[in-house]
DNA sequence: TACAAAAGTGTGTACGCACACACTTTTATT
DNA sequence: AATAAAAGTGTGTGCGTACACACTTTTGTA
């Protein structure tokens, strides 16, 4: 068990050649005889080698440089979170010579997506990570990332085959079953059930689909029939926003629950207040500060959590990982489905201060 | 933001001394003329200097001896996760000079507590985790850490103005609440809730009532009137675990929810089950493989995690923070108190096995 | 066979810090 | 004022690795 770790000199000793060319063998410089390559990769195989990353940071003075494409968190403050993840990330790597440019665009704005997206390409960096809004116009990037092989990494929106080194995000389908499960919870009897996606243009529709999917597909394989009406709301213009909601509200029987697919759901929370519709249930998705504020009130009964900070913060982890530390890396990284609701709430704030806190080391 | 990293070198140049006497000021070792430590100090504090921790563990050979006081895990599984943590926190600090050596004691016997905190003491380790179950065993052993200034942290089980370093753990009063909530969610009429504690004296018997309390708080805050009634249970004699878990359930008029306080509820379960009860939910504690069992089949509606793999990994990591890394540490943390229902399941489980993974780096 | 090119191998320095040791200056004592 | 002790300060080496460079051996060619 206190076996002292071995060194790079110790495996030169064994093999009866020098420091120099081991290292050779470990990191592919080529320049050494097949015979003692084999000779040597045995002996780091046998004594499972593994290098001193302390020393190894120190001794090279590599720098990596990477770059986020990620939206404004002043247009729309659930970017916020990940935000914070990738700068933890980067306060972290920042010893083991990584760097990390943030490149914002807008996510109302495809063409500023567009723009950004080029700047970022034209500084070369090592490793990209993104969230890629714009389906159509993000597309030719990543060829072109994928041509000139630079590592990225999506996040928040899935997007397969393209040569994504991976994909960091939640399984939308299975949170909508979750959802129907916390509204089933304890529910004897049936009831209305009211899906709202808010904005489906700019976040992404797919995702927005497999929650409602994954709702219905929970409520269908239950003994009692709910009745479950969805629509689709547009929050730039308030007054229409407002109506269409009360409208079916209004219109809906026996309606007590709400299923809001965004991290817009204070905007529900807040008309219903406003037209004094107690007894329906909201679930939402985010911790965003204006759904905290409906959640402590009680009129958001839940909220489901998609971590976007860990996004960010694995995001980054992840291309280090790949790019510095060569460890292989998962193709796809599903967090957690966090359930929040005001009695636990505050552990979840907590625990992001802390990490903070607490650094790599 | 791209500015170079200061070192201590750098440091020396500019309050025209030598490096030695910087690190004399760093690390308080005396044999620095007053005037001298408060320039270096003023500097350092103005540079915002950061020591490159790599550079720091490779220089310094100095070995730390942790030591871990836990439960056999072949006795209650719950302490496999523990474990766990504190394996992967000491494979993590291992290449910064930490070793940490268990000692693992029988949770039915105090005496065999004892022997192994003796055995413990008498290593000599220069920091101490423990989860001190054995209330007035363990005031000795504390008091003597406390005198020879060894620090310790305590995990699971909390005992204040001992002097511990920090105590790692979770809010059981605000978990009782929790499960009110998630009782309580969706149902519309009152009913009857059954609490039941199972193996109070060897568990904390302050954690389960404090559950306890919560949740009965949390339904005397509700409009409407829930009765609620409690058992104590002893899981060594099956048969009348048995006979009186039945008795109780058939005694309670509209019983709809059963919490248990322990992570043994699959023992509730599978009562339940052998004699055909359904329709009572069943909300408890922790991902033993016991309870997973009875969470997929639906006769556990959600268990609340106490993450005691986290726990363990956090209580090592605090220990290193202080000794090793030289950080504050905060007093106590509690850790948050996850829900996890069939649904959810899986993310957790992932999760666990991916952070082992990871690695520190 | 000679001799250059290529292939293979060894040596030394730097990374930033900790720490031991050598050295210099100040203070106390007679 | 001389000297020892104490206080203060500087220098150098090692931690394990990366990497540039110098060196040696093999291979190919005329």
């Amino acid at each position: 068990m206190d076996q002292k770790t071995i060194r790079i000199k110790d495996i030169a000793l064994k093999a009866k050649v020098s420091p120099g060319t081991v290292d050779r063998v470990i990191h592919n410089r080529g320049k050494v005889a097949e015979k003692v390559r084999i000779r040597i990769q045995k002996i780091i195989d046998e004594s499972n080698y593994e290098p001193n990353l302390m020393a190894r940071a120190l001794g090279s003075k590599k720098q990596y440089r990477f770059a986020a494409l990620i939206p404004d968190h002043q247009v729309d403050s659930y970017w916020q979170a990940p935000k914070t993840g990738i700068e933890k990330a980067a306060g972290e790597l920042k010893q083991f010579g990584v760097s990390v440019r943030q490149f914002i665009f807008n996510p109302y704005d495809a063409k500023d997506f567009v723009k950004k997206a080029e700047e970022l390409t034209a500084t070369g960096p090592d490793g990209i990570f993104l969230s890629p809004i714009f389906y159509h116009e993000v597309l030719p990037f990543l060829a072109q990332w994928h041509e000139t092989s630079v590592p990225f990494v999506l996040f928040n929106t899935e997007i397969s085959d393209h040569g994504p080194l991976s994909y960091i995000g939640q399984d939308s389908y299975q949170s909508g079953k979750l959802a129907g499960k916390l509204m089933h919870y304890g529910q004897s009897e049936p009831c209305s059930i009211l899906i709202v996606h808010i904005d489906e243009k700019i976040d992404n529709a797919a995702h927005l689909l497999k929650k409602e999917e994954g709702l219905r597909d929970y409520f269908s394989q239950q003994r009692d029939t709910f009745s479950i009406t969805t629509i689709e709301l547009d929050s730039s213009d308030t007054e229409s926003f407002n109506n269409r909601l009360a409208e079916a509200v209004n219109g809906i029987a026996d309606l007590r629950h709400i299923f809001v697919t965004t991290s817009k759901a204070h905007l529900v929370a807040s008309e219903l207040e406003r037209r004094r519709l107690e007894n329906i249930r909201i679930i939402g998705y985010d911790l965003v500060p204006a759904n905290l504020h409906y959640l402590e009130k009680g009129s958001i009964g839940f909220l489901i959590n998609q971590n976007p900070e860990r996004q960010g913060y694995l995001g980054i982890r992840q291309l280090a990982d790949f790019l510095v530390f060569r460890k292989a890396v998962s193709k796809t990284k599903f967090l957690p489905l966090d359930i929040i609701t005001l009695e636990n709430l505050r552990y979840y704030l907590e625990e992001e201060v802390m990490n903070t806190a607490e650094k790599l080391v």
